[in-house]
DNA sequence: TCTTCTTACGCTCGGCGTAAGTATC
DNA sequence: GATACTTACGCCGAGCGTAAGAAGA
């Protein structure tokens, strides 16, 4: 189980050729053989099938483990490397779309930071990896919950906000006027699934437990991240989507001409109870200006916990 | 990063020798040597001091994500094994002392099943790794939370049983006549820590919150798996003891004769709601026998989640 | 001086590339 | 017959052991 063999078959599986995978790689198209042959004679099962090139049941398993292995093994070189050398002269954050804000924004030093935005579920694995110094990640959780997130390496997790969910409605919609809403009011409605623009329904389901999560259906996926394109489309009736409060409210001023066709309206969230929370990620080694900001960013709430 | 240097890294570092590390592992101390002068050659960093031989500061974090690494490496294996080779003729079933109890026991067959009783922490590694085809694993979370377990791969979890908790207590003790204790009401008392006979402090620190955490100190670790023992030593008066309330009644009749000096009572935790939860967990790959058990264990309570 | 890690050196085997072989479309 | 994976084979280098060297206790 030599890691040059797991990342060749990941490469081979993934591009579904041997040939492909050994130009990607860098190697001959026979070396490429010989690492599945001995990978597969080394597990005692076969885990291609050749022509057409697809994971056995067996490799479909193995899939599953080596992606995340392979991650965690540059992880712990990422580690090393930082607990070892020199601090690197820049600083690296990684965040959602929805998770800086004011309050963080403002820590930011003058110069010399480099923002990266990335979907939810990467940021733990480029904090690991090192590809980010600092990550933050928001999402949904019960009220003292931490959040979810899944565990590549051992980061360290400080909450920085918490805050209420509202669902931006279209201002024509008949539950506009409400002052609360709960989840139950909303079964019927059509939804907009969008994970890295807002909050995406997945992540109220795991938030809230599966009691809450019945019957409702997203109406349309939005896999960008642009907040603006996502109330636009509320406005539009494409269905209704969860945000952060305060996020919500801002946005939801917009509308064609102030009120017009496309107008949206935040409600708050009141039935499953849960809090749309946001969460600093940092490897266990932080040095330099990184762990000065993210003790910035921590501020008092600096409830660490070690995933 | 080759395994085989992780594996005498790690053993190198816990036995802080090369030529002990070199013995266990069937090397030439020169091997070992080489081994790790490769390691910190390609890692860019000293990872052992010599002389006493332990890890340097990067060396730490390096052990930190080496035996992670290790045990899902195997985990790997042991995967693939089971889903390409026909499954082996006996069970093997992992669980922690107090998981293990009528309801789950009845569903055990006749003949052919290994039982083995392993610390909380282990139970995942060891169906993991194969070593156990389905485990049981029981703790403290919120109502309806799963429990906190250490992921070592993924693995499927189902929730078995779900009971109250409740407070063992000397039958002498001021507040054994209540009908209800909460937590608040014990904070000055002394605690048993028992990890791995009942519920350990740490757990109850765990599923509630760190609020609830104020300021119990246990007064006595007990690290066998004996309730009984366990059940005397709160009767010995040398603290308390949370138990799963079935379990806690049971227990609690006890005394040298039957209500004497001895005696304990238990009573039901009404104050952090937390809830006594059993979790059967198994591999993704499960056939033959342990499959037909796992059914009937989780019975219609299959709320099936992928950690 | 003894123990313990490091370095030197030679041998063997693993692993890669070239090239021929084979099977499938 | 063309494409794509497998096998044969030779070469080079990685990795192990033996043995000599260096550095603490």
């Amino acid at each position: 189980m030599d890691p040059h063999l797991l990342r060749t078959y990941v490469t081979v599986a993934r591009l579904a050729s041997f040939s492909e995978a050994a130009r990607e790689l860098g190697y001959t198209q026979s070396a490429v053989s010989q690492h599945i042959a001995a990978l597969e004679q080394d597990l005692g099962a076969t885990l291609l099938t050749r022509r057409p090139v697809a994971p056995t049941p067996a490799g479909e398993r193995l899939l599953e483990h080596a992606g995340p292995l392979l991650l965690r093994l540059e992880a712990a070189r990422a580690e090393v490397a930082r607990s070892a050398g020199e601090p690197a002269p820049g600083l690296t954050l990684a965040t959602t779309a929805t998770a800086l804000r004011r309050r963080t924004a403002d820590a930011l030093p003058a110069t010399g930071v480099t923002l990266c935005v990335l979907p939810r579920a990467e940021i733990p694995a480029a904090v690991a990896t090192g590809a980010a110094d600092l990550g933050l990640v928001d999402g949904l959780a019960a009220p003292t919950d931490p959040l979810r997130l899944p565990d590549v390496a051992p980061l360290t997790v400080r909450g920085v906000a918490e805050e209420p969910v509202s669902v931006l409605l279209p201002a024509a919609h008949p539950l506009a006027r409400r002052a609360g809403l709960r989840l139950g009011d909303l079964v019927d409605a059509r939804w907009l699934d969008a994970p890295d623009a807002g909050v995406s329904l997945e992540q109220l389901r795991a938030a809230h437990g599966s009691a809450g999560a019945v019957g409702f259906r997203p109406a349309l996926r939005y896999e960008g991240g642009d907040l603006r394109t996502l109330v636009t489309l509320v406005g539009a009736g494409h269905g209704l989507a969860l945000l952060p409060s305060s996020l919500a409210a801002e946005s939801a001023v917009g509308g064609v001409a102030g009120g017009g066709a496309g107008a949206t309206v935040a409600v708050p969230l009141t039935a499953p109870r849960v809090v749309h929370r946001t969460e600093l990620l940092h490897s266990g080694v932080v040095r330099g200006p990184a762990a000065a900001l993210a003790e910035l960013m921590a501020g008092e709430r600096g409830d660490v916990t070690r995933s």
